[in-house]
DNA sequence: TCAAAAGTGTTTCCTATACACCCATGA
DNA sequence: TCATGGGTGTATAGGAAACACTTTTGA
């Protein structure tokens, strides 16, 4: 149990590796950035131009600042690198640590999700793009798994959270609410249950303003908003709920 | 957007920070580690004897060696240093990053949740206990803030996935089962529905057997087990599912 | 024969989907 | 007045909770 022989079970370890010279590691931070574009769900890439993995697609992000907190140091960098601060929700993923998921020195990884609200079209780098992430290419590193967490998780939140709040704009028409949706879900999403689904819960509501038909004519569409932008957790319990009293 | 001048937006991150001489930091991976003892949800933790946050109670875990994955990591920490080998589950809950979260030094740590069995009992060391997680005390550095997402984590997954099977024992009858669920979700839990729900699910089955009743008297219970001892989805969308043709 | 514990049948409720139908507009 | 797209009404289905009732045992 005391494999050490210090007689001290947690020394290498508690408090900070610090005290006790542990090793240290290389720690960045990236983000799995989605924005619905032209119906369809897009990640936020570079084209990596020197090796490793040259010229292979990755995720934008860099190292962890020695004074900054995780998701401070991502906000940073996605601003500052890819010129994207219209970030409407943000949220940490998952943490990637494999001894060799970088061949050229220990790093690990912290990676986000970042959603930015469609209709908007920050200026990006030439050498970043808004990729289809159904059509993403092999990706550098671990990235792919990062971008595979990233749309499981939104997938599942729309089914039991607000956060369709990320995708859209601050005012939209059901059926361009359900683009959205299905743009995300990866499957079509009737504009009319959708409507009674989200008002059942209170996610979105009525602005009283509505939009004219186009010229094909039809009747004009109501406009909508969520209630709240922040990430709420509208539909808790699917099952072993509370009792009822 | 090239703040510093290197004309490389991606200097100071792409590829890992060693290339770059980017700073690093220690870090450390921990485990929530859960068992139900006594009918009730309970903690493994150890209480420290030395600065900083001496006396307080503290999660299981240490530095992150050289040369082992994350995971990796915390399942040889619990074992060597308070010799938990049965977990039935482990898995990646956040990683920490606040530059103030430990006064003495830059750590980041990466918690898990594990969950072990009941019905078996570690031997443990004379500092290291298991505590009712409805009576923690304050914890040292930001483990209650830990011991809340996992405890979130594991109410929200028995709501939709099989993740019973890391709290039971191979086999049990369904009162039993039952009050597992009870101890983590902090509410009653009918026998009756349960055993209806997690059957339609496909996610338990009678073993044939059952045990006999007491002296109190009782009809026998049939004798269950989980399908499965790995995690899985069963019921993945509550709301927006995929069409049904 | 009674108490105790397990298990079944049945009712009720809630929510989501599907789909037919009605409404408002432009050409 | 017709095509077009938005919105409502209604039927259906499924799952879960609640609870009364039945079964199987020990004393």
């Amino acid at each position: 149990m005391d494999i050490n022989g210090t007689g001290e079970r947690f020394a290498d370890g508690f408090g900070p590796a610090a005290h006790t010279g542990a090793p240290r590691v290389g720690h960045e931070v990236l983000a799995v950035v989605f924005q619905v574009r032209e119906g369809r769900l897009c990640v936020l890439v570079w084209r990596r131009g020197r090796p490793p993995c040259e010229g292979l697609w990755a995720l934008p992000g860099g190292s962890l600042g020695m004074l900054e907190g995780l998701g401070e140091s991502i906000r940073r960098q996605l601003a500052q690198k890819v010129d994207v601060r219209d970030l409407s929700h943000l949220e940490q993923l998952e943490t990637r640590g494999d001894p060799d998921r970088d061949p050229f020195a220990r790093t690990l990884a912290t990676a986000y999700l970042g959603l930015v609200p469609a209709g908007i079209d920050p200026v990006v780098p030439p050498d970043t793009e808004w990729c289809f992430a159904s059509e993403l290419l092999p990706m550098a590193f671990d990235h792919t798994a990062m971008v595979d967490s990233a749309r499981r998780r939104l997938r599942a939140k729309l089914s039991y959270t607000n956060i369709g709040f990320a995708l859209a704009p601050p005012e939209f028409t059901m059926s361009q609410l359900s683009r959205y949706y299905r743009a995300a879900l990866g499957h079509d999403v009737a504009a009319t249950n959708l409507r009674r689904v989200l008002l059942r819960r209170g996610q979105i509501e009525e602005t009283g303003r509505s939009v004219p038909s186009g010229r094909s004519g039809g009747r004009p569409a109501a406009l909508f908003r969520f209630r709240a932008r922040t990430l709420e957790i509208t539909d808790a319990f699917a099952v072993l709920r509370p009792p009822a009293d």
